[in-house]
DNA sequence: CCCATCTACTCTGTGTTGCTGAGTACCAGT
DNA sequence: ACTGGTACTCAGCAACACAGAGTAGATGGG
C-alpha cells in the first residue's frame, strides 16, 4: 500500500494480532492469510512471525506444537491472561488516540469540504 | 502515557502536526504547547522540532523567520499544496487503518462485556 | 554585573518497530 | 526427482519517537 500505512502500523500490529488471537487460538501462517482478507494485503509472513515471536517472549501467550497434514508442525498460539491485559492496555491507547485525531480532524474538515 | 502510545505514535504524530499546520501557520514551541493542550503530555520538544525538520526537508511546508519579543527568533512553518497533498493521504490511510480496528474490536467485544 | 529563567531551536545517540529477502523443512502430486 | 503449497526462522535495514544535552536571545533579581 503505502510506507505512510507501514509506519502507521507500528505499534498498532501487535495489538491487531493480539485482537485476532483473542477471538481463538492460531498459528502464524493462517493468521497472515487472515490478516490480508481482512484487508491488510502489504503485510508479510516475516512480519507476522517476528510479532508472535516478540508476544510469545514478553509472555502474552501460551504456545502449542501441533502437527499438520501438509506440512511441519504448526506453533498455535493462545492468548493468555498477561495478554489479554496487554490488549486491554492497547484498545484505552488506541481509543485515546482515534478520539484526539478525530477532533484534529473535525477542526480541519471545517470550513472545507 | 505509555510505551504503547510512543510506538502508536509513529507515523501519526507527523499526521497531527500537519494536521495542526493545516489550520494555520505555527511554529516549534507553539506546537509543542498544542499538542499539550490537546491531551499528548508525553510528546516533547526534540520530537516536534525533529517532525518539523523532516516536513520541511520533504517541502510539505513554507517556513518563514520572525523575530520574537521574548527570545529567538521563530521558525514559522505553512503547509503548502504539496503538505495538503501528504495530509490528504494521511487521512486515507488513517481512515482505512480506524476502519479495520474497528470492525476487529466489535469481533473481539462481541461475546464478552 | 552575573545568574537564573523563560523562550526557541538544534543535535547526537538509543530502542522499538515493521519490511526485505533469503533460507530451512515437511509433504503431496506428477 | 521435481515442483508447489504449507509453515517457520533469521540477518540486515530504514524510519520513527524519545532522551538528554547544548546553543542562544531576552528579561528580571540579587
Amino acid at each position: 500500500m503505502s510506507s505512510q500505512m507501514t509506519e502507521m502500523l507500528k505499534g498498532t500490529l501487535e495489538g491487531i494480532v493480539l485482537a485476532i488471537l483473542a477471538t481463538q487460538p492460531a498459528y502464524g501462517y493462517e493468521i497472515t492469510a487472515r490478516l490480508r482478507d481482512e484487508g491488510f494485503s502489504t503485510i508479510v509472513e516475516g512480519t507476522v512471525y517476528a510479532i508472535l515471536l516478540r508476544i510469545e517472549k514478553h509472555g502474552f501467550v501460551d504456545v502449542e506444537k501441533v502437527p499438520s497434514e501438509k506440512g511441519p508442525p504448526r506453533k498455535v498460539y493462545s492468548i493468555n491472561a498477561k495478554g489479554r491485559e496487554q490488549l486491554d492496555g492497547f484498545w484505552q491507547t488506541w481509543g485515546f488516540l482515534t478520539e484526539r485525531i478525530a477532533k484534529l480532524h473535525t477542526e480541519h474538515t471545517r470550513g472545507e469540504d
